[in-house]
DNA sequence: TTTCAGGATAGTAAAGTTTCCTAACCTCTT
DNA sequence: AAGAGGTTAGGAAACTTTACTATCCTGAAA
C-alpha cells in the first residue's frame, strides 16, 4: 500500500467530512481557514463531496458587511444511519439516527421470562420495526451497535459473563447477526458505553480515565489516550473480580462469576451496612438514596464505611492506570450523590498514591444506549465517508 | 496541516528508511516489492535520501541467474546517534550506539554514597566520556533515555517513588538536562524498559501483555496495543501499590513508599517463608534459587504459597487489564525459572476469571539498559528521518 | 426614493509544481 | 540471446499561486 496521489484525496476528503460533523455547515472559505488548503482546492474537495452524495448545498450563508454572502455545505444526514439496541434482561431497546446524530425511531420490546426466545433474532426483529417506523429500509443501517451486560469475546464471538441472558451466548454471535443486519455489526459492554457517553459528554476532556460502575453490579470501563481500553478478550475493566483486603480471596470466580470487590461492595453488603442504621430497602440505590436523606451521625458512618469500601477497589485500579480522573456512575452511584463522591475521595486519599479527581457520571437519560449510539455513529460514518 | 503532494514524499521516504532499519540492504528492487511503489519511484527515493545522507551505497548485491546484479543500499548507521543510560542507586551505565543500533561506546560510573553528587550532571558527564570514547561529540546524539526506578511525571518534570536517588529529586529534570544534552531527552521507569525488551525480544507478537517484575521491589509494566502504557503521571503499572487480600489495608502508600501487594508477596516476606524449610539466604533470589534447588515436599509446599502471592496480585492486574501474556521478569523470577512459573500459573487458574500464557522474561543480560536503548534508537530514528 | 460607484468578501480559471504511474528502452551478466 | 536491473519519456492526479470574475452591502448623489 503505496502512498499515491488518491491517497491526498481520502486524507483531505475525509478532513472535510469530520470537520462537518462539528460544525452545522461550512462555507468553502471555513474549510480554507479550519483545514489549510487552498481555495481551489476547497472548491474542489466540496463539488467532489456534493457529487458522492455526502454533501448537500445548505444555502447561502449570513453575509458579512459589504461582502457576498458565502455559499454554505452540510452533511448529508441521509447518507448512511446507525443503530443502537441495548439488552437488558427485561427489554430490547433499539434507537435509529442519522448521520448526523439525530434520532429518527426509537422503541423498547419487553422480554418477558417464558415466551419464546429472546436472543439475537428478536433484536434483529426490533431493529426492523424500528427501521420501518423510520421509513429507511435495513439495507440503509451502516452501522449497528449492541450494548449487552457481560463481555464480548472477539476470538470466539461470543458474550461471556451474561448469565442473565440466557438466549445470547451462541459462538458466532456477530457472524450470525451480520447475515441479517448489513454494515458493521459490534457487540459492546454496556459499562463501556456508559463510559464512551460520559467521555462525549465532558468533550474529550478526559483522554485517559476511569469509570466505576456501581449499580446491581459493580463494574468498569478504562479509556486510555481515547480510547475504550477492552484487553484482549473484551474482559477488560471487570472491576468485580479484584481481589480486595478485607474479604477472603475468592477462588473459582469464573465458574461462581462473583469476584472480591463484590464481596466487600457489591449490591447485598451495602444493603446489609445501610439496614444497619434501621433503614431497609428492597435495592442498594434506594437503600443509599434515604442514607443520604437521613442526616444522622449513625448515617454518616455508614456512608463513610461505603465509601471506603469502594475506595479499597479503586486504590488498586489507580496503582495500575494512573488515571487523569474517576467517574462513579450507576443508580447505587446516583443514589449516594456527591455525598458518597466525598466520601470516597476522602477514604482514597488515604489508601491510594496518587488520587486523581473523582466526580459523578454526568449522563443520567439511558448512558447505555448513548454510548452505543456514539460508537455506532463513528462506525457508520467510517464506512460511508470510506466510499 | 493540509495534505499535500509533499506529504507524499515524506511517507514513502519514511516507509523506505523503515524497512531499511529490518533488512540490512535492500535493492531498488526489493524496494518496488516490499512497499508497492513502482520502479522510477523506488528510484528516485533512494536517490533522494543518498543525497540526503540517510543512506549508503553497499555495493552490488548477489545477481540472479542470468541478470545484471543489483545495487544494493543501506542505512546510514552514522547519521545520528543514540544513548541509554540506566541509573540504579551504585552506579550509572551508559552505552551510545549507531543509527543501526551497534554499540558503539559503554561505560559505567560507579557513584559510591558520600563523595560528591551523583544526580543529572554525574550522568551527563558519563555520558560525554562514553561520547569521547566513540569518537563523536554530544552534538551527534539524536536521542537519550534514562531509566531510573521510579516513575516519571511529565507534567512536573520530576521523578517520583525514587528513594534510592536522592540527587535526582529535582522538577525540571528533562528542561535541565536538555540544556546540556541536544536531541530528545526522555527518563523512563526501569521496569517499563525491561518491558520493552521483552517486547523486542519476542518480535511484537504481543501487543497486549503485562510484565510483573519481581526483585528487590515489586514492579509492573502494561503495555497496550504494541505500546508503553504510562498513565497520566507515568506512574502506571505500579504492582507494588495493589490493595490485595491476606494482608490488612495498607494507609498512607505514597507516604511510606510502601505497598499491599509487597506486603503479601515482598522480598521480606519471600524471605521469610523460604526460612521456614531451614533456608537463610541473604537476598531473596538466592532463598528462592535455593528453594527450587532443594527438591522436598516442604520447599514445593514453600513455592506453591509463593506462586500463590503473586497470583492473588496477578489476578487482579487480570481483571482490570485482560491482558495476552504475562511476562515474569526480575532476579527473583530468574531464580525461580520455571518452577515458579508453572506455580504461579497454576495458583493463577484457580484465583483468576481468564488465565493467559504466563512466561518467564527472555532478555537476561542487561535488560533495562536494552530496553532504554530500544526507545532512544526509536526516538533518535523519528527524529533524523524527519528531516 | 432611486441609482450607481466603491469596497469587501466569495468563488473560478489558468498556469505551474510535486509526486506518482505506465511503457518503452538501455545496461550488464550469465 | 535471455533475463533481471535500472533509466528515460510522457502523462495523470493532486495540490498551489496568481489573477480574475461574481455578488452583495454601503453610502453618496441624483
Amino acid at each position: 500500500m503505496p502512498a499515491t496521489p488518491g491517497l491526498l484525496r481520502s486524507i483531505n476528503n475525509r478532513t472535510v467530512l469530520e470537520l462537518l460533523i462539528q460544525h452545522p455547515s461550512l462555507s468553502r472559505g471555513d474549510v480554507c481557514s479550519l483545514t489549510g488548503v487552498s481555495k481551489p482546492t476547497a472548491s474542489q474537495l466540496l463539488t467532489r463531496l456534493l457529487d458522492a452524495e455526502l454533501v448537500l448545498d445548505a444555502g447561502p450563508g449570513s453575509p458579512r458587511p459589504g461582502g457576498r454572502p458565502p455559499q454554505m455545505y452540510k452533511l448529508n444526514p441521509r447518507a448512511g444511519f446507525a443503530a443502537a439496541i441495548n439488552v437488558d434482561p427485561t427489554s430490547i431497546q433499539v434507537r435509529v439516527a442519522d448521520l448526523v446524530g439525530t434520532t429518527i425511531a426509537e422503541s423498547t420490546v419487553p422480554t418477558e421470562a417464558g415466551d419464546g426466545n429472546h436472543g439475537p433474532d428478536r433484536a434483529v426483529e426490533a431493529l426492523e420495526a424500528a427501521a420501518a417506523q423510520a421509513h429507511i429500509s435495513l439495507a440503509d443501517l451502516a452501522a449497528t451497535v449492541i450494548a449487552a451486560p457481560g463481555s464480548y469475546d472477539p476470538s470466539t464471538d461470543q458474550l461471556r459473563y451474561s448469565d442473565h441472558l440466557p438466549d445470547w451466548q451462541e459462538t458466532g454471535l456477530i457472524a450470525h447477526l451480520s447475515e441479517r443486519i448489513p454494515g458493521t455489526v459490534a457487540v459492546e459492554n454496556d459499562v463501556n458505553l456508559v463510559a464512551v457517553a460520559e467521555q462525549h459528554e465532558r468533550e474529550r476532556t478526559a483522554e485517559n480515565f476511569v469509570l466505576l460502575w456501581l449499580d446491581e453490579r459493580i463494574g468498569g470501563a478504562i479509556f486510555v489516550d481515547g480510547k475504550l481500553f477492552r484487553g484482549t478478550r473484551g474482559a477488560a475493566g471487570e472491576a468485580a473480580f479484584l481481589q480486595v483486603p478485607g474479604v477472603p480471596a475468592v477462588r473459582n470466580p469464573a465458574q461462581d462469576n462473583h469476584g472480591g470487590f463484590e464481596d466487600l461492595a457489591g449490591e447485598a453488603i451495602v444493603r446489609e451496612l445501610v439496614s444497619r442504621v434501621g433503614i431497609n430497602s428492597a435495592s442498594a440505590p434506594d437503600a443509599v438514596a434515604a442514607l443520604v436523606a437521613s442526616d444522622t451521625q449513625a448515617a454518616r458512618e455508614v456512608l463513610t464505611d461505603i465509601g471506603g469500601r469502594y475506595a479499597i477497589g479503586l486504590a488498586s485500579i489507580l496503582a495500575l492506570l494512573d488515571p487523569a480522573e474517576v467517574i462513579l456512575a450507576g443508580a447505587v452511584a446516583a443514589a449516594g450523590g456527591q455525598q458518597l463522591v466525598d466520601a470516597v475521595a476522602s477514604e482514597l486519599s488515604a489508601v491510594a498514591i496518587a488520587t486523581p479527581p473523582v466526580s459523578l457520571g454526568l449522563v443520567t437519560d439511558s448512558p447505555i444506549t448513548r454510548g452505543a449510539m456514539i460508537l455506532s455513529l463513528g462506525h457508520a460514518r467510517d464506512r460511508v465517508f470510506n466510499t
